[in-house]
DNA sequence: TATCTTAATGAACAATTGTTCATGAATGGA
DNA sequence: TCCATTCATGAACAATTGTTCATTAAGATA
């Protein structure tokens, strides 16, 4: 047998490392990083701030965690595990479920607080704007680029500009998820917005197909 | 004569007053509010912190100050000082100018900066929220609706849903905006994502314009 | 049982925070 | 000239910050 380097321990320890991610991230995400003392996060787990540092070595490496954590969340993943090569032949239904991918971020708590987090904090932390552009927005604005080009290529969708067609796409779920979020936040109504998701898909295929010749011949 | 309520002076107070303003506008824009310390603030002025309170009664009603500023500025006021009721006669060129005046704002580094401190505490701050949604959002969305349904009424634009179409148009507009102030951060060229305002106008109107028949008669 | 590791505690620390206040210089109006 | 106002200063404050550390209890391993 060999010695094991990684520095946590599993069993019990590991569940009192996930419960500081967990705690931290909720708060964070609600009152900001600089906002929240390592006091408020021990606080609301029952327990004394000294007992943090038997798990991180510092409030900025709890921080550091939760950002590394980004890259696999979900809202980072959104064509994750999806054959690239076939997907343009389902047409609209792909779009839809991309739509529905996003909308469905909002309502999974962990998920919100990860973007609200994001959105908080991009502005001051490089590293997150990074994860962000690099594995948020590039990443699937070149997908989506991809998308549409097989589509045009099989002339499912008119011909036009594929990348400024994905920036299409992709800016107004990003916009109506920022939304939800804020509404949230003061509990207002959000299903006006949420509807406007789907809304978007169904006009946005409605411009970018082809037009079936119906009764012509 | 009647005496005057205002409480700070005219004449040469109110010239540090504006500079409080500003260097914590440029503070609070870069590292965040909670992140930004009245020492920090009088030394980038080059006075000291007590100074500061002559003239604001603590830093939250400098935060305060800002944002009720926020209201009179420029990225909440994009329709102004158009005639709306003739607007929608410019057809294309009044969606084009509105695309500029959301480009240009991150041009001016007193408009950038204003929106950097809004998207930082739109979050944790209720009246950044209010004012972003009723003045920026709201406003500008129940506009561009109205003008979408005056060029429908016209048979300027294809029939469908004016709240939905203001929705599209918007959220790329402020989507872009983001991405140059993030790319502006790191020193990244811009140029691509600047060039998505003028495109997302050409893309938007040829979606929705309806088709000239040519030489049919 | 004895030993080692893990992790929680309470107390303390040095630094930093926002804010107050008595003092004094400068300014402008009477 | 005298007076009142405006505003910057330096020193100080109480509170809060992130972090450290010796101690101890609990659990696993031998």
């Amino acid at each position: 047998m060999h010695t094991n380097d990684v520095i946590s321990s599993p069993s019990k320890g590991s569940k009192t490392k996930e419960k500081i991610l967990k705690t931290s991230l909720k708060l964070f995400s609600t009152k900001g990083y600089a906002s929240t003392t390592v006091r408020d996060i021990a606080g609301a787990m029952g327990i004394k701030q000294s007992a943090l540092y038997n798990h991180f070595k510092s409030k900025d490496e709890i921080l550091e965690t939760l950002i590394s954590d980004l890259t696999s969340s979900a809202i980072v993943t959104i064509f994750e595990d999806k054959d690239s090569q076939e997907l343009y032949k389902q047409g609209k239904s792909v779009l839809m479920s991309i739509a529905t991918i996003f909308k469905l971020l909002s309502f999974d708590a962990q998920n919100e607080a990860l973007f609200k987090l994001l959105m908080q904090e991009i502005y001051r932390n490089e590293r997150i704007r990074e994860i962000y552009n690099e594995y948020f927005y590039q990443e699937n604005v070149k997908k989506l680029s991809g998308l549409f080009f097989m589509m045009m290529q099989n002339d499912m969708i008119k011909s036009s500009d594929p990348l400024l067609l994905a920036n299409e796409f992709f800016s107004p779920l990003f916009f109506y998820q920022m939304q939800v979020s804020l509404l949230k936040l003061d509990k207002k109504s959000t299903s006006s917005v949420v509807s406007l998701f789907e809304k978007h898909v169904d006009y946005f295929w409605d411009m970018i197909k082809i037009e079936k010749q119906t009764t012509l011949f």
